[in-house]
DNA sequence: CCCGTGTGGTAG
DNA sequence: ATCGCTACCACACGGG
């Protein structure tokens, strides 16, 4: 994997966020994409909105016609707010009390609106409360153009974005975001891949399903038989009939007013049907999955085709039989889920965050990076404390390695299969269509088969292509012997990540010159540019000896230049960039070949007639920073000349930590998506725990389907097209408690009222960190900072405590105890990249040192 | 000017 | 089938 490993394999959510909606007549409206309210805190606000989703799940037998709507209700209207939000919730819609300027809501409905309301709801669409009234009679959704409120016109057509000159002021020519969504890497893939599957040109406009459509689902629907039993997975049953059928239940008219003065409690839980235990009031700790939601084990029978078109089919509340009503999210999301395999790979099990984080190699790339971050950083800071740090000379050439494995999961994978080294190989966790390719070798790459690809694309281009799964012991394993070599050199080192570091040796090249390093002297010159050969000579060596993998080295006077390099270098290679050859290098480069440029600044630049490096030379800096903005401008500016001033070995303190899945994400009910954002926090408890800190803020961030996604999306349980939201909370102390962190989360989560089946991701984060106060003090700090460093080989342990069987309330668990027996005795040097799940180092943080866990556990009685 | 929040983008 | 994570920076915008 190289320094453009997964370029494209991730930003994925976020580039599909803006949608606008084609209405009956193809008129283009400017959805405003990001939902939410202007003040979750407000507990009034909060239970109105909690409501919605109660609502909601208690009323999934009416036809959802609103599905895909957000409503907003203006002044005074005849029926009253109040029964137009319950029709609309309780049909599918969605609901918001306030706007607050950029929320999803798509139709405003008013009986009549001032002159300046109008111009306010300008880029909504506004339509009178008969169109809520008589949709609901008709059991369908009738167009909302017979309603409007204002008349057909310029009020109504807003955002003309695609003219450019409508934009002047602000200098920076800004594009719509759809626009920007419409070219994404993303989209264009999945048009290139799947342009038939999420969305067919042909597909009705959201606002305007056709209910007797087919749809195509029936193959997850039917399973034949199932291929998993049960207990595969022990603890948790596949899902039955009985959870469709809750699914899908009748469930009584909500009370559309539930009381409003008990403040005191976050906000009232759902309703249900079923006999859940009810979460405490009092305590925020709320019930595991498996205890809310799934019932006991039992061998299911799976559903006979004809009981599922049963259900497909099902008549909507007395409808024409030629209305078939369209599946809800959730009733889609249980059939699919009847499908074992889907079941396993999915929220159903409870199992799922652990075997989810066990084979994302998304997940193990940040675990690895942050690990190694933090580990050289505290073997940096140890060195200096103990040396004198000597200041650099001022203006001194400099010598930067940048040192990466050529197509490191390959080549490690590899080295099991001999047989495929010429053959084209990639890294893959399946020969399925969607599924990404993190690594391939060079042969494969001569087809044009890229990191990041989906399968179905690499199989087009290279048909005979060799699918090999992941070793991630392997790598972490190879990665051991690449630092090992690396930390070898005397010279300052940063870890990129796994597969990738930084050394700068211009303190041995300068010596080896035999000058003060700064005049221009040719020999002098000469023997440092050798001697940095030399050194990267010597390390590739010494990781092809230690790995069997080939190591890349790209040198040059700084980060940047190291970096371009290394393109060069690739294959087995290492490259030098003399002084007088910088500019030239550089020009010829693509801008996105330079680092922090890839598809979005890229496009920005060609906008303004920049191509290639040397182009960014011709524009002046304003003209840059005015397209860019001023950071963004300097650095191009700086890069294209070849200035980089970062330095190699920069300590950075961790500002956040979090925990997020957008993958297999199905539930069925509001509870099991509560209980998944709760199995999310306590991972980020743990994780906070693991870094010595606690947070005083925490973001929610959610996926939800976008309107025009279909159910199914291209990629096996991925999360399709999406919209995504994210809201913060401050706290008023900051915490490590997975309660506190849950309950806040499942707050704002209510908060939206999201259908749960249409969510497709979700993720909590903690931010304003401070150190976690150190345990009693104990060992000197001297002695502490030495064991700091050591990579453990983590003791075979028993497997790792599930999430939620935990019952610890102490910060520090006393299984580490067992898990590391011997710990202040062993001097071993770097012996094993450690376990991320198991074995932390201690990160580095603002404020005194703390002392490192296991220290800290010796001393607890 | 500062600050805060939310979103976008990028890299590994 | 399939494992689309996560830290960090920059920017826009709104409010003092």
């Amino acid at each position: 994997m190289g320094s453009r490993l997964e370029k494209n394999s991730d930003a994925v959510r976020k580039r599909i966020q803006g949608h606008a909606f084609d209405d009956e007549e193809g008129e283009e409206y400017e959805g405003s994409t990001f939902g939410g309210f202007s003040d979750y805190m407000r507990r009034k606000k909060l239970k109105l909105q909690n409501l919605d989703a109660d609502l909601r799940a208690q009323t999934s037998q009416n036809p959802q016609i609103f599905r895909g709507i957000v409503a907003h209700v203006n002044g005074y209207t005849q029926p009253s707010l109040a029964d137009l939000h319950k029709l609309i919730v309780s049909h599918g819609g969605g609901f918001l009390q306030y706007l607050d300027g950029k929320t999803a809501v798509t139709h405003v409905i008013a009986s009549q609106l001032t002159p300046k309301k109008k111009v306010e709801f300008a880029k909504y669409r506004i339509v009178k409360p008969a169109w809520i009234v008589d949709s609901v009679k008709a059991g369908k959704l009738l167009p909302w153009n017979d309603y409007r409120v204002v008349d057909e016109g310029v009020k109504q057509k807003v955002l003309g974005f695609e003219n450019g000159s409508v934009v002047s002021q602000a200098s920076t020519q800004r594009r719509g975001y759809r626009d920007q969504t419409e070219t994404s890497w993303y989209t264009s893939q999945m048009r290139h891949e799947n342009g038939d599957t999420e969305e067919p040109p042909e597909a009705p406009p959201p606002f305007a399903p056709e209910p007797g459509k087919p749809r195509e689902m029936q193959s997850p629907v039917i399973p034949a038989s199932p291929a998993v039993e049960a207990d595969d997975f022990p603890g948790v049953s596949s899902i039955g009939e009985a959870d469709l059928l809750a699914a899908m239940e009748d469930v009584p008219d909500a009370d559309a007013s539930f009381d409003e003065d008990d403040d005191g409690e976050l906000m009232r839980p759902p309703p249900r049907l079923d006999p859940v235990p009810a979460r405490s009031q009092s305590k925020p700790v709320l019930p595991p999955v498996q205890s809310a939601d799934v019932p006991p084990i039992t061998q299911r029978r799976p559903l006979t085709p004809e009981e599922y078109n049963a259900m497909l089919w099902q008549d909507a509340g007395g409808q024409p039989s030629a209305q078939k009503k369209p599946l809800t999210a959730e009733e889609h999301n249980a059939i699919l889920l009847q499908n074992p395999h889907m079941a396993k790979s999915s929220t159903a099990n409870p199992d799922f965050i652990n075997q989810y984080y066990r084979e994302s190699r998304l997940h193990h790339l940040s675990t690895w990076k942050a690990d190694l971050k933090a580990q050289l950083q505290a073997r940096a800071q140890e060195k200096s404390s103990t040396q004198r740090t000597r200041s650099k000379a001022p203006g001194a050439r400099r010598y930067v390695l940048h040192i990466d494995f050529d197509s490191f999961f390959a080549a490690v994978s590899l080295r099991q299969n001999p047989h495929l080294v010429d053959k084209p190989v990639v890294i893959a966790h399946g020969s399925g269509p969607g599924s990404e390719i993190a690594s391939c070798n060079y042969p494969a790459r001569k087809f044009g088969v890229k990191n990041g690809m989906w399968m179905k694309t690499a199989l087009e281009l290279c048909s005979e292509l060799n699918v090999l799964p992941y070793d991630f012991k392997a790598y972490e394993e190879a990665s051991r012997h690449f630092y090992d070599s690396i930390l070898a050199v005397e010279g300052v080192v940063q870890s990129i990540s796994i597969d990738e570091a930084l050394i700068d040796v211009s303190e041995q090249c300068i010596k080896a010159g035999g000058s003060d390093g700064k005049g221009i002297s040719e020999g002098s010159i000469y023997r440092e540019q050798e001697k940095a050969k030399q050194i990267a000579s010597s390390i590739r060596d010494a990781v092809r000896d230690k790995t069997g993998c080939e190591v890349s080295v790209g040198i040059g006077n700084n980060i940047l230049l190291a970096k371009v390099a290394l393109r060069k270098a690739k294959p087995a290679g290492q490259h030098l960039i003399k002084p007088e050859e910088v500019l030239a290098f550089l020009g010829e480069l693509e801008v996105t070949d330079l680092p922090g440029v890839a598809w979005s600044i890229g496009k920005k630049l060609e906008e303004i007639g920049v191509k290639y490096v040397k182009d960014i030379r011709e524009l002046n800096k304003e003209r840059l920073i005015s397209a860019l903005g001023p950071k963004t401008g300097q650095k191009l500016w700086d890069y294209s000349r070849g200035i980089d001033k970062q330095e190699v070995g920069e300590q950075v303190i961790r500002k956040s930590v979090s925990a997020e899945i957008n993958w297999g994400i199905r539930f069925i009910n509001q509870q099991q998506a509560e209980d998944f954002v709760q199995c999310l926090c306590d991972e980020l408890s743990k994780r906070l725990l693991e870094n010595l800190v606690k947070g005083k803020q925490m973001t929610m961030k959610i996926m939800r389907k976008a309107a025009d996604a279909g159910m199914d999306p291209p990629k096996n349980l991925g999360h399709g097209k999406c919209d995504t939201f994210n809201k913060s909370v401050v706290l008023g102390v900051a915490t490590t408690d997975k309660a506190v962190i849950g309950k806040e989360a499942i707050s704002i989560l209510r908060s939206y009222g999201f259908s749960p089946g249409e969510l497709r991701g979700l993720g909590v984060q903690m931010q304003k960190l401070e150190p976690l106060k150190p345990m009693a003090a104990s060992t000197s700090t001297v002695e502490s900072s030495q064991r700091r460093l050591q990579f453990k080989k983590p003791a075979a342990v028993p497997a790792t405590t599930p999430l939620k069987t935990t019952t610890e309330t102490e910060e520090f668990k006393s299984s580490h105890k067992k898990t590391r027996p011997k710990l202040a005795d062993e001097p071993d040097p770097i012996e094993e990249i450690a376990n991320p799940k198991k074995e932390r180092t201690v990160r580095l943080m603002e404020g005194p040192i703390p002392l490192p866990l296991e220290t800290s556990v010796k001393h607890r009685p």
